[in-house]
This record gives C-alpha cells, structure tokens and sequence, in this order.
DNA sequence: ATTTATGCAAATCCTTTGCAAATCT
DNA sequence: AGATTTGCAAAGGATTTGCATAAAT
C-alpha cells in the first residue's frame, strides 16, 4: 500500500496535494487536518510569502479550525523538503515560493518596494554548469538575487538621487 | 580640511582604513579606537568570517583594550556600507567578505563542509545587465550563490548517496 | 563644550523545542 | 492500542536598542 517512493522520479503529474500526500507516505508521516489546511492555502497562493503572511492568510479562512504557528514552520520546512516549495532568505526572514511543476527561475529584488521580479535565463544555467564542472563541484542548487530599484520606483523617485544612502 | 567624499568616485588609491576614515569623516562620524582595531582585524583576515569569528579574533589580540559585541555588529555594518565589505546571509547568520580592491566575484558553496569557493564570471555580468536592462531594472547588487557539495566531499562520500536527504 | 560612541543589559525578531494532550492509522 | 502531531509556552540564536557614561572633535 504504502507505495516507493523517491525524490526525482515523480513526474509532473500529482496535484501538489497529492505530490505532498505522497510524500508523507513514504516518510511514515500523516496526514493530518492541519496539514491539510496549509497546503491547500499555500496552493492558493501564486505569489511569494513568508510565515506571517500565510498565518495572517490562514486567520481569514473559513477553516476557523486554527493551525498554530509552531505547525506552520514545521510544515513548510516539510513541504520544502517534499520539493513543492523553495525557501530563500530575504534579509533575515525566510520567504517561500512555488517549486513544483513552476519553470525555474530567479529574481529581481526591488530594495524600495521590496517587489520580487521573476526571470528565467537559460544562459545561467549554462553558467553554473560550467562554472561547477570546472571546480569539480556538485550542483544541488542556487540562489540568484539581482538587488536593486525597480522601474517603478525609478519613475517615482526621480528628483530624489540619494538612494545609495539609504 | 574635511575633504569632499562620495561613493564610487574615490579610485583604488586608498587603503582599506583610510577609505573608511573618508567615509566616516564624509559623515561626521568619529575616528575612534574601536573602530580602528576593527578595521585592522578585518584587514588581516582574507576569508570570509562573521561577527562571532571576529570578537573571537579580536579577543586574541594584543589590543586587550576590548572591543564590545554591539559595536562589532555597528562597525560591520558601517563598513558595509562604506563599500569595504560585502554582507551575505549563509543560513541565518551574516557572513562578510572583502568588497574593496577585490575582484567581483561569486560563490560555490559547500553545504557539507560550509566551504565558500570563488568564482568569477563575465558572462554572468552581461548577464545580469541583460536580464535588468529588460526589466528597466536599475542594477545596486547581486547575490549569486551555487550549493551543492565540493570536489572533496564528493571524494570522501562516495558510498555515501544520501547527501539529499540532510 | 558639544556631540557622537561605547558598553552593558535587556529587548527584538524569527524560528525552534520540550512536553502533555489530542489525533491519526 | 500505539505512534505521530499538535499547541502551548518557553527557549534559542543572531542582531539590535535604550540609556548612562566615556571619548572624540
């Protein structure tokens, strides 16, 4: 019943739901109300987000059967672990987004408006794959941020030159 | 006497210490020395450290004057912003390296034995100018950071497959 | 003489943990 | 039943802050 299951074999075929089923199968892990509840809000959501707002999210729901802080961080570390989210670190907080069955990508990180800008460049993956074959170096990731101001913000701050201060 | 200072248009001609007396100067901030022991530590080092290695270091030094844990993090950051250092976050804690005289340059790291590898690419700066000039993206920064495991633990591990799942 | 910096202790922020009670299989 | 999960409260780790005192200009 509990069918083998590994990492990487599973084409893009399962709801993110079941994908995420499937994964606490083969871990013994259970599926719980909670759980649940938070993946079925996180695939709600296309954007970024961090704990906070996915908990804020979680408050407005229907589901008044409340989900603690606690089980949210442990989920969302499970659901990366599952390889349906991806986390990265923007200055001191953790902040997910989609990686399942979602083309790869990197981003833009507007540091006025703190708008993330996604992009996706096959040169890049040319580049890391030739920079670690040159170092003999095992690619399990990476993170990309191009950090700067975006075209709005530009627009909106023309007279105003001393960004470089802030 | 103050001389007019601005970022970006002082050349390679000062040392790492006099750029930042020009920079503190450039703000009415004060020469003290605190901040002159700071420097000097930092300059000694070549690798990347943190806070902690720093105090750490500093409390090796003959300068027994003692250097506090809040005015390490302050100076840290002033440096930083003075362009003298570069600030990374490596899981949750703030990693800094050279910023000044260095070549620009990029990271592979070690998620087995947290080694930080340079690397330098071109094309990933015409890259980066490419992908911001589509997006009208004004340019401040970048992180780029590939993560895997190093060619020496790919040797010591081989038998061992299951890196994934750490 | 002013004003900025320092050190101390305590506070913050985000995230994690210990543990008894609740929930899955 | 037997094991895993949950929520609570409290701990944790890195970094920051308030404030009285010390130091720089």
């Amino acid at each position: 019943m509990a069918q083998e299951f590994s990492l990487g074999t599973v084409e893009v075929a399962l709801s993110p739901i079941e994908r995420f089923e499937e994964f606490l199968q083969s871990r013994g892990k259970r599926i719980t109300v909670q759980r649940r509840i938070i993946v079925q809000q996180v695939a709600r959501r296309h954007e970024h987000f961090d704990a906070d707002q996915l908990l804020a999210d979680l408050a407005k729901t229907p589901d008044h059967r409340k989900v603690s802080r606690p089980t949210v961080y442990r989920t969302l570390a499970e659901m990366t672990e599952a390889g349906l989210l991806r986390k990265m670190d923007l200055s001191g907080r953790a902040v997910y987004e989609h990686d399942y069955g979602y083309p790869q990508h990197d981003h833009l990180y507007c540091q006025q408006c703190h708008k993330l800008i996604e992009f996706s460049s096959d040169d890049l993956l040319k580049l890391i794959d030739a920079v670690s074959r040159e170092h003999q170096f095992r690619v399990l990731g990476h993170r990309f941020i191009i950090t700067g101001q975006c075209a709005d913000c530009r627009r909106s701050r023309q007279a105003n030159r001393r960004l470089e201060l802030v």
